[in-house]
DNA sequence: ATAACCTCCGTACTGTGATACGGAGTCAAG
DNA sequence: CTTGACTCCGTATCACAGTACGGAGGTTAT
């Protein structure tokens, strides 16, 4: 049987050690009863430790992420898509304001490069306070 | 004269008392030589700290809006440009990635509130580690 | 069986951007 | 001439997601 060590088992997900027992201290990750002075890990740890990175991907973070992980035990879909629906509007907000500072930065890099006279349209831009 | 007091200054741009303290702190703002024992501010102050704020809405870290600050001053407009690809390479990666998390999370949400039967498609996509 | 490496554990520190607290001093109005 | 609001200053604390360190002990390859 395939016992994991807890470097092995941060390997498995592509994460440190020290990372692995962050979650631990979390209450993200179990900590294995030891049998013995050094303690070994499963392919179940390994899933919940990639549940956690996947998780993390999509944008939840570590605190919504262990409530995601009890939820995986309880089966209660509700709670999940209203944290999903939450995270999808987060991530819209987001989006909308990077898009904006996008465009006005895209912009004004144009014009700042098209070789005008005068100041630095970039510059001017935030001391006229006028990109927003 | 409107001679500004910390306060003043710092509601003329939205900002706290406390802000304005720790953008001193950092070296953002400079801390007028005090003529008695309350220092006061004048429209110059204003004006950088809401270019602070202004290039902070543009996705600017402190950081690069100290050296935004100091080009102000030497018109170096090849390094503000650079400074601007970079925020706006910066800016396209997590737009991207925001992106991906949406459509995942976006498809999901849909999936798992039409009803089917079996474990939660959400949960059971972060389980198999599917998303990336 | 010993060197080299790994694990365990607690504690401390990193960076980013603030926010809070407490005591002493200052200033303007009533 | 006192009360209350504001300022100054240093230090501490917060949230977030880790990263680093050091010493004691366990494990593995030669």
């Amino acid at each position: 049987m395939p016992f994991l060590t807890i470097a092995r088992l941060a390997a498995s997900a592509g994460v440190g050690v020290e990372t692995v027992r962050f979650y631990q201290r979390k209450g993200l990750l179990p900590v294995p009863a030891s049998s013995g002075a050094v303690r070994h890990y499963d392919e179940a740890d390994v899933q919940r430790l990639r549940f956690i990175r996947a998780a993390q991907r999509a944008g939840f973070s570590l605190k919504e992420i262990s409530e995601l992980l009890a939820l995986d035990a309880s089966d209660d879909r509700a709670r999940v898509q209203a944290l999903t629906r939450t995270r999808l509007a987060a991530l819209d907000a987001e989006m909308a304001e990077l898009a904006a500072a996008r465009a006005m930065l895209s912009g004004l890099l144009d014009e700042c490069t098209s070789g005008k006279a005068g100041p630095c349209p970039i510059i001017a831009t935030f001391t006229d306070n006028a990109c927003h």
